[in-house]
DNA sequence: TGATCGCGCAACAATTTGGTTGCATGTCAG
DNA sequence: CTGACATGCAACCAAATTGTTGCGCGATCA
């Protein structure tokens, strides 16, 4: 099987999800709303030390690749991250793996590829 | 079991992986070198669109964090990505799934939680 | 009806990131 | 030896990121 090329969009669009846990904060918040639920903005500031506004930011980050999401509650927006979209990004680690896997097979046949 | 909370070194740690990850050329290169093997800075810059600094640099970050690594050979360096690595980002993603797992439990008995 | 609370928007500053170019150094081939 | 090749290092630049503060606005509560 062929895993190794992925379209474009595809790779720039995991990089991006990539890219939005690649802080500390934020993977922060994502563990929190995962442990303990959708919560508002100022309740996930609470525990930090971080503006309230600086927290809005890292949301807005998350949403816009899809890993958060709000939904308008009163005067508060309650935000909670989509599990699902995380799967997309454990794929794209699997799919890592298994090319690694496929290069060992085939090591054991060629034993070592010249450089060209 | 409480997954919920790790230690600031790991998720510092973690958050710094996923942050290697989180660049559409990084990745890219990733994926060359999990698929077709260990290779030269020169051969991974064909085909890109960069210099050849911006490739070393790139590779730096990903050498940075662990994800790849690099041995002389001659005048050459052959850089490899360590499978290894991955699993550790992975399995954070798999905790995100797990707590995520475990609140829907909660929301089986308590239906729902106020924001107090 | 006010006072307060939660939030969004905008402007701004500092730092990081991603890229370039130029140059120096070590290695291989003829 | 000499030239070509692979790489590293440093300076530099533009743009994005990460944070702040101040302000305004709708929702809520006493």
């Amino acid at each position: 099987m062929n895993t190794a090329r992925l379209a474009r969009t595809d790779l720039a669009h995991s990089a991006a999800m990539f890219a939005a846990l690649g802080d500390s904060t934020r993977l922060e918040l994502v563990m929190r709303l995962s442990a303990d639920g959708s919560q508002s903005i100022t309740r996930l500031t609470r525990g930090l030390t971080l503006s309230r506004q600086a927290v809005s930011k890292h949301l807005s980050v998350l949403a816009r690749v899809g890993l958060a999401r709000s939904i308008a509650c009163g005067r508060e927006s309650r935000w909670s991250v989509d599990a699902a979209r995380f799967e997309i990004a454990r794929r794209y680690l699997d799919l890592v793996s298994a090319n690694w896997d496929d290069r060992l097979k085939a090591l054991e046949s060629h034993l070592s590829e010249p450089e060209q």
